[in-house]
DNA sequence: CTCGATTGTCTAGCGGTGCTAGCATCGATT
DNA sequence: AATCGATGCTAGCACCGCTAGACAATCGAG
């Protein structure tokens, strides 16, 4: 059965590469330029290919943001470790996000801004996006607050954070003072 | 000079239709289901029509989005004007911003999410959007706390407000608690 | 009142989109 | 070596935003 199993080798791969394509067509030119037939160009393949792998556009979006999803808890992950106090690990872990969105615009798109078919918050809630929540959970459940429910706590933090990636991105805020709002944020935010 | 004066009511007046057309569609089924075919059956003109009055699709947004900036500053006045207290006065505006996000989704969207070519932030602002953010000044600015920039502050508040209600509207965070994640934003963010 | 000009609206169509039916070719199996 | 199923292709559907050009209605001048 070596035969099948290379098959389903170069199968996966073309997959891997139709979701890095697709991220990097979005990374350059914006989502708008992700087209079926430009994708399948750029695979060298033709469009029903990318068909016979996901079941539309929207399911190559969610891919993206699978993959988006688990690079943003790693992320924050790393900057938590890599901090001292409690201060400067909250303070860390929101500069971690809000440069990761800033760094990847497109793939935070398609994990927040555009339909990739994907639940939140439900049982049926695809891996990495559970793992992400539940990286800013480790982090930012420490300083809740007494009596502050942390996973209600760690939502309104992620919010927050959100909303400034995404109002900034779309330059609805100015630039200028978004250090100040992101430390203003973790000093009134969290309890430390 | 009176024939003139009639045209130009009655363009006006199918202006305000199409802008209220294309809210009302959006609204019911979404902005993928503003198209400019429909959008033009629904008022009983042809597609051209659209385009003697916007320059494209972009611009019929952004209409809205101007529409809905100043129902929302009017909200949030009406909001602030009939609370007691600074914090009473803060809690009623945050639920009063969610409040019409939540209510009018295809409205919020066109101000925030889609692209209406509108400009934010900058000289060249439209009278509404900036005096949308001067009603949220107005309240928020009091309780920024010393040493505390007001514009700066509000802008947090804002984005923290944002995120609450693209995300909850976008099912990434579960209606339980939402308002526990509102009274938890006023009494963290602003100094009583 | 008639007639040309202007204004306004429509029909038809362009190049693009996501997606799919059906055919042809290639390659593993017998 | 012949067969036959899997695989990727060409071609095309219905729809999108947008526009050129034909046509009709209205206006102003003689």
């Amino acid at each position: 059965m070596s035969v099948q199993e290379r098959k389903e080798r170069e199968r996966a791969e073309r997959e891997r590469l139709i979701v890095a394509t697709a991220r990097e067509l979005a990374e350059q030119q914006g989502w708008d330029a992700v087209t079926t037939r430009r994708l399948a160009e750029r695979i060298e393949y033709s469009q029903p290919v990318l068909y016979s792998h996901f079941r539309g556009k929207r399911e190559i979006i969610g891919a993206v943001a699978l993959e988006g999803a688990a690079e943003l808890a790693a992320a924050v992950r790393a900057a938590a470790a890599g901090a001292s106090g409690p201060r400067e690990r909250v303070t860390a872990l929101a500069r971690a996000y809000l440069d990761f969105a800033a760094r990847n615009p497109a793939v935070y798109d398609a994990m927040f801004q555009l339909d990739g078919g994907l639940t939140f918050a439900k049982e049926d809630t695809p891996e990495p996006l559970k793992d992400a929540f539940a990286a800013l959970l480790e982090s930012l459940g420490d300083v809740a607050g007494d009596g502050v429910h942390p996973g209600v706590f760690t939502e309104l933090f992620w919010a927050s954070l959100h909303g400034l990636a995404t109002l900034t991105r779309a330059e609805r805020l100015p630039p200028t003072y978004a250090e100040e709002r992101t430390e203003l944020l973790v000093a009134r935010l969290a309890v430390l």
